[in-house]
RNA sequence: GGGAGCUUAGCUCAGUUGGUUCAGAGCGUCUGCCUUACAAGCAGAGGGUCGGGGGUUCGAAUCCCUCAGCUCCCACCA
């Protein structure tokens, strides 16, 4: 064997293993079933450590769940991302001197197909390194036919159910991309800019002054909109203007007289106090304009240039405008002044390009009434988030859900199924024919040329809220044994962020098209952060190679430094140290597997009396353990069930059960103790396979019963771990006394351990201890059973019950029990006794609290009796330490 | 502006219905060890007025009030 631990051969060697023997492979069956859907990365994306945490996690699920003999399903794909994807497909054909707008759809379709054919889904080959057990046979796209269809019947069939609808609406349009966006698609941002004071001169004559002369000065941050301005508005209580309202007063440069109107949404406080409204390119404006039933002056065109419709700019980008019309306001002398301000705006989350809000004709679901079956189904917790925090979050969204525009002004993604008739009218048909054969109801001469499709696109989450259900072609085929088997799936696990875009809406889909939830989890995962807290991003830099990183650790490691860190749904502060930790994990067993091979094994030996105690310890102790982990996995505390590993391993089997039945140096060992060591390797290999599946599958071969032959291969061909199921017992009554016991035993050694240290006595140098157990007589205390392993783990000589203190010794304690370590030296008595009465003023003083709070009437009356004896216990106890360490300074003082 | 949550050791976090010597874990730090599986290691040690203040209670990290600081979500005031 290898010095150290080297994953990268051993992990190419099992993956490809896996792959071959179809080992995350999934058909229908008599087992119970445990299904995860993956949520579907970008198919342009690059991993990054939030997917490596998200797949960490799910394959972690996975694993364990196969552990107990479920047939488990893990749905891998990749999602079209028709806003990202496109995006990067015109960045691509445009370096390349292409422009779309020179393409035709269809060509421009061939190039995204190609493209995606070649850089797509590179991120599920990376998924393979970190040793994700997806069932890559069942692997999904958006955009595969069986998908397409799907989504288009899904379109078709809210349709036909009136839950979708055209409508004009001010919707956030993302000049760049040149589409539309769903509010959760903006983010905001806060922006340094300015605020322009501009006068807008009172048409005519006023009542106090000369026409031309007196002017009314409105605040805003975009001077560029005012060939849009259609009104100005004031609050209705305003003593500044009411002269004003119902007069008109002059857009400056524009020359346009429009109305002072009057409404309560002005706050007074603000600006000038006056507004102007300009409902093409502000929602609130819009809305005060619907109220008043002003004109809408739509200034801008799709890509942000000013439009024909204004009177000045024409063709001009819109931030290049407001530079202009500042320099030609400050001219006229219609700028009256300009001032810092800051304010939040509005960037497409795809593109970064500040959202213009637009008027424009959009296809739209209705939510209210498909939601709200979707709110109760996680409030009364048939759906359990984990953490419980985020059911705030989903009911304050679902309570206050708008209608969800579904279009896309885009090519890349599912083509809406809606075609125009020559007389402007609108059929929705799931292809050309069944849209021709519904027109000609209508119109019964009209050919399928004179059908024109509609050009947008479905929103890339009108594709994917219908993943759980699609990838087992539920919708097209709602009875087939797939979907039946695997649906509802069992855990999902996703990033908070995307509650709204995709967990609120496959509940729905999955209600509105399987009357059933689509998963009975959500662990939500955190945000991974850099040292400094900052999320990690490209801009920043400060995100590493995931693939680096598994490189440089093995994806073990990786995979434990990801979860040691964090629970669910707090962020996780990633600091490459973190995998440093894991990887020594790895080596740590590596070298316990190293020992344990190394040893010669003597069948006709007989066990030492110390391996025996060892092992119906270590065997109490795996089942108390393993209790444990199943309920931190019953609370989907993975990071706990982790370190309960992590400490079994490390510090249970390794530093204290290895070290109990080592033998001595060229000795071999015994074929009993080699078998249950084996054994307990071969368990602790099972439980840890879920966080670490590459090293257990390596080194389960070398464990088991593949040991009990004593031959150094592996007699295990053939088969592997991800078979196995992980047997689990009872922790018994039995057991629960005995781990009490050694941990009694455990206190004397380790106070033995501390006495050397201090005493500056080499563990190789063997000395003699005395000792006198203070609970001795009580059968549940007795630690006479351990001697030989307390004396074979601190090399002594001799380990005696002497019933009292000899001369010649230093004594110390462990808890309740007395140790004198013999010294051939001259003993220090002043030291000792010194300590000893220090011990005695602590514990004078633990008793008075004790014997203060035991006298207290109200105490008494009101503790419970377990509490009552508990103390009364400590009084006890305290009161023996207390004469213990009279008499020792009585015998020292001597 | 509206809502939710957080504050415990140097760092990241546990701490069930108030009650064991309850103030914990991992990492880091310090001390001593290259002891024949492992220095990617072994053995040991130190470290916190549980954000501040007040209250309820026999008893508060835990319940209530208040102040301070941080985070997230929603809304988008020109």
């Amino acid at each position: 064997m290898t010095e150290k631990y080297t994953p990268q051969e051993i992990e190419d060697k099992w993956y490809a293993y896996w792959l071959a023997n179809k080992c995350f492979h999934s058909e229908p069956d008599g087992r119970e079933p445990f299904c995860m859907v993956i949520p579907p990365p970008n198919v342009t994306g690059i991993l990054h450590m939030g997917h490596m945490l998200n797949n960490t996690i799910q394959d972690v699920l996975a694993r364990r769940a196969r552990l107990q003999g479920k047939n488990v399903c893990w749905v891998p794909g990749t999602d079209h991302a028709s806003i990202a994807t496109e995006a990067k497909v015109v960045a691509l054909l445009k370096s390349k001197g292409i422009e779309k707008r020179d393409l035709s759809r269809e060509e421009f379709l061939k190039h995204a197909m190609e493209w995606k054919d070649k850089h797509g889904g590179i991120i599920l080959e990376q998924l393979k390194k970190l040793g994700a057990s997806c069932d890559w046979d069942r692997t999904n796209f958006t955009m595969d036919t069986h998908y397409y269809e799907s989504v288009i019947e899904v379109f078709c069939d809210l349709y036909e159910k009136g839950l979708i609808y055209r409508d004009v609406r001010m919707v956030n349009w993302d000049p760049q991309a040149q589409t539309s966006l769903s509010d959760e698609e903006v983010v905001f941002k806060e922006i340094h800019g300015k605020l322009f004071y501009l006068k807008y001169i009172v048409e005519g004559g006023s009542a106090n002054g000369v026409a031309g002369k007196d002017y009314l000065l409105v605040a805003t941050t975009r001077p560029e909109t005012i060939m849009g301005d259609i009104a100005v508005c004031v609050h209705p209580d305003d003593e500044r203007y009411k002269h004003l309202t119902g007069k008109k007063v002059i857009v400056p440069l524009v020359g346009r007289a429009v109305p002072v109107i009057a409404d309560e949404y002005v706050d007074k406080e603000f600006g000038t106090g006056a507004l102007k409204i300009t409902p093409a390119h502000d929602i609130n404006d819009y809305r005060i304009g619907m109220k008043y039933n002003l004109p809408v002056i739509d200034i801008f065109n799709d890509n942000g240039t000013v439009s024909e419709q204004s009177a000045l700019y024409i063709g001009m980008d819109r931030f290049d405008v407001r530079k202009q019309i500042v320099k030609d306001l400050a001219v006229a002398d219609l700028l009256e002044k300009e001032e810092d301000y800051t304010n939040n705006v509005g960037f497409s989350e795809r593109t970064d390009a500040v959202i213009e809000p637009k008027l424009s004709m959009q296809w739209f679901l209705k939510m209210k009434d498909i939601a709200r079956p979707a709110l109760e189904a996680v409030e009364n917790d048939t759906i359990k988030f984990h953490p419980a925090k985020f059911k705030n979050m989903y009911r304050h969204w679902m309570e206050n859900v708008k209608d969800w525009c579904v279009s896309r002004q885009l090519w890349w993604g599912q083509r809406i199924p809606a075609y125009y008739l020559p007389d402007g009218s609108c059929i929705v048909g799931r292809t050309l024919d069944e849209a021709l054969e519904r027109a000609h109801s209508k119109f019964p001469d009209l050919r399928a040329e004179d059908l024109k499709q509609d050009e947008d696109v479905l929103d890339t989450w009108f594709s994917s809220w219908l993943w759980p259900i699609a990838v087992f072609d539920g919708i097209r085929h709602p009875d087939n044994k797939d979907v039946n088997y695997y649906y509802p799936t069992n855990d999902l696990v996703t990033a908070p962020e995307i509650i709204f875009f995709w967990v609120a809406r496959m509940i729905i889909a999955g209600l509105l098209y399987r009357n059933e939830i689509p998963f009975k989890n959500v662990y939500f995962t955190g945000i991974v952060r850099d040292k400094q807290g900052r999320k990690m991003s490209k801009q920043l830099g400060n995100s590493p190679d995931p693939i680096d990183l598994i490189n440089k650790y093995g994806a073990d490691g990786v995979r434990v430094g990801l979860l040691l860190t964090s629970p669910a749904g707090n962020d996780l502060p990633f600091d490459e140290s973190i995998c440093e930790q894991g990887r020594n994990f790895s080596n740590k067993i590596w070298n316990a597997l190293k020992l344990v091979k190394g040893w010669n094994i003597d069948n006709s030996a007989t066990q030492r009396i110390e391996a025996g105690i060892a092992a119906k310890w270590f065997a109490a102790k795996l089942r108390k353990e393993t209790e444990a982990i199943e309920e931190h996995f019953a609370k989907y505390r993975l990071n706990d069930a982790l370190m309960s590993v992590y400490k079994l391993i490390w510090d249970d089997f390794c530093s204290w059960y290895l070290e109990m039945i080592k033998p001595a140096y060229g000795s071999p060992i015994d074929g009993t103790t080699y078998r249950q060591v084996c054994g307990f390797f071969e368990t602790l290999m099972k439980i840890l396979h879920p966080f670490m599946p590459f090293l257990t599958e390596e080194i389960w071969h070398e464990t088991g019963e593949a040991c009990v032959s004593g031959s150094s291969k592996s007699n295990r061909d053939g088969k592997t771990i991800m078979t196995q199921i992980l047997q689990t017992e009872k922790v018994s009554e039995e057991d629960e006394k005995l781990l009490l016991r050694f941990e009694n035993a455990m206190e004397v050694i380790m106070a033995i351990r501390a006495m050397r240290n201090e005493k500056n006595i080499p563990q190789k140098t063997p000395v003699s201890i005395s000792i006198r157990e203070y609970d001795g007589d009580n059968a549940d205390n007795n630690l006479s059973e351990f001697y030989p392993l307390i004396k074979k783990l601190c090399n002594l000589e001799t380990l005696e019950n002497t019933g009292k203190s000899p001369d010649e010794t230093i004594p110390f304690r462990a808890g309740k029990t007395e140790l004198f370590l013999h010294s051939d030296g001259a003993v220090n008595k002043e030291e000792t006794l010194a300590k000893a009465k220090k011990d005695l003023i602590y514990n004078e003083g633990f008793l008075a609290a004790v014997t203060k709070k035991l006298s207290n009437e109200k105490f008494v009356q009101n503790a419970p009796i377990a509490v009552l004896e508990i103390e009364r216990k400590k009084q006890a106890d305290a009161e023996g330490k207390i004469a213990m360490l009279k008499a020792q300074i009585a015998s020292l003082s001597a």
